[in-house]
DNA sequence: TTTTATAGCGAATAAATATTCACTTATTTT
DNA sequence: AAAATAAGTGAATATTTATTCGCTATAAAA
């Protein structure tokens, strides 16, 4: 029988092609970059994947999956609302600090039209049951009545241009610093 | 003498590079395709620009100057505080809901590298008397203590982030809307 | 009204980049 | 240890896309 697939590799041309949408975006991703970024071949690309469309959209998959698993996480159930939503918070925000450059490859793809409308839903339904948890915040008067995208997008927004501005190097972020952000985003969707 | 540079053309250019690079990127952008959205032959391109690189920090100069224009105006300035970041909250929600090409554009270029150092900062200092106003507020008490830099990228973030997904169809904004949008930023900032 | 300089053109060319393919290498099974 | 099968290679090819260039059209000046 054959040689195998090596995932070691599989992870490598994830991490290099992240690495290289995050700083080109999709069209200005080159596959002899991310041969030479993973250590492969151009021609084991293609051994892996059909093409760059099929790479995108399998990491975009993987990634989506990465980071709803980084704001849900069973250890982040807490006694009350607030401890659950500080904990969840806490955990997105960590992780794009950590791995800024999936925030920003996933990022992306809002308008760009490359990932496949089924791939888009899969992605979706990672973060069905942090839908579940603000509705049930509302209903339990801890959080304000309101469209709950709008919510989540303000959340969202907030986390990621704050982070960015980290990464940049136009913010400084102090010992405090996590905590002083929270505080907004708490403060903002309170009751 | 000889004929002059038509401004419509100039403007018909910018249009299209803006909508063009927002669907797919500057890397994305084909030079072929901004020549027949905004009605001109390729070569004609090549007269008012010396490359790409060059059509591309042009158009991020004037775009980023307007979206200052958006916020920064002496229309908006009231009684008090809280009047006048009420005024620019919404001219600077309204801008980007009307023409969310143009925040989609200027929003590409933060790791891509096109920009050059100078253009950026020509464009950063449209935006100094934002921070004036805001280091105001903090001293009189009226908004948090914090980071002027924090807080101009939370509330950036998360108008940036509710619009795209209005754009997008994900959310619909109904009559209070953008009041209630409103008031998860005030309530954010507010001391 | 003639001259002249530059706008404007778009097919041709050059440059960049995705993909293929004939070949080599490694691993598993027999 | 030989055979078989798929991984892995990277130079060659195909494709895409930026830029150039010889030409024409037009507006201002003489």
């Amino acid at each position: 029988m054959p040689k195998l697939k090596d995932q070691n590799k599989v992870e490598a041309i994830h991490k290099a092609t992240i690495e290289l949408v995050t700083k080109t975006g999709f069209s200005g991703l080159k596959m002899a970059e991310v041969a030479k970024k993973s250590g492969v071949a151009t021609g084991t690309l293609y051994v892996y994947y059909k093409g760059k469309e099929e790479l995108i959209n399998d990491v975009y998959v993987i990634t989506k999956k990465e980071i709803a698993g980084a704001i849900i996480n069973p250890e982040y159930l807490k006694e009350t609302f607030y401890e659950t939503f500080k904990a969840m918070w806490y955990g997105y925000f960590g992780f794009c600090l950590k791995q800024p450059e999936k925030m920003l490859f996933v990022e992306q793809f809002i308008y760009s039209g490359y990932i496949s409308e089924t791939n888009i839903e899969t992605a979706d339904a990672y973060f069905e049951s942090l839908n579940q948890f603000l509705l049930e915040g509302q209903k339990q008067g801890n959080i304000k009545e309101m469209d709950v995208e709008i919510l989540k997008a303000h959340l969202q927004g907030s986390i990621h241009e704050i982070v960015k501005m980290i990464v940049k190097g136009h913010i400084e972020l102090r010992k405090d610093g996590m905590h002083t952000c929270f505080t907004l985003a708490w403060n903002s969707i309170k009751k």
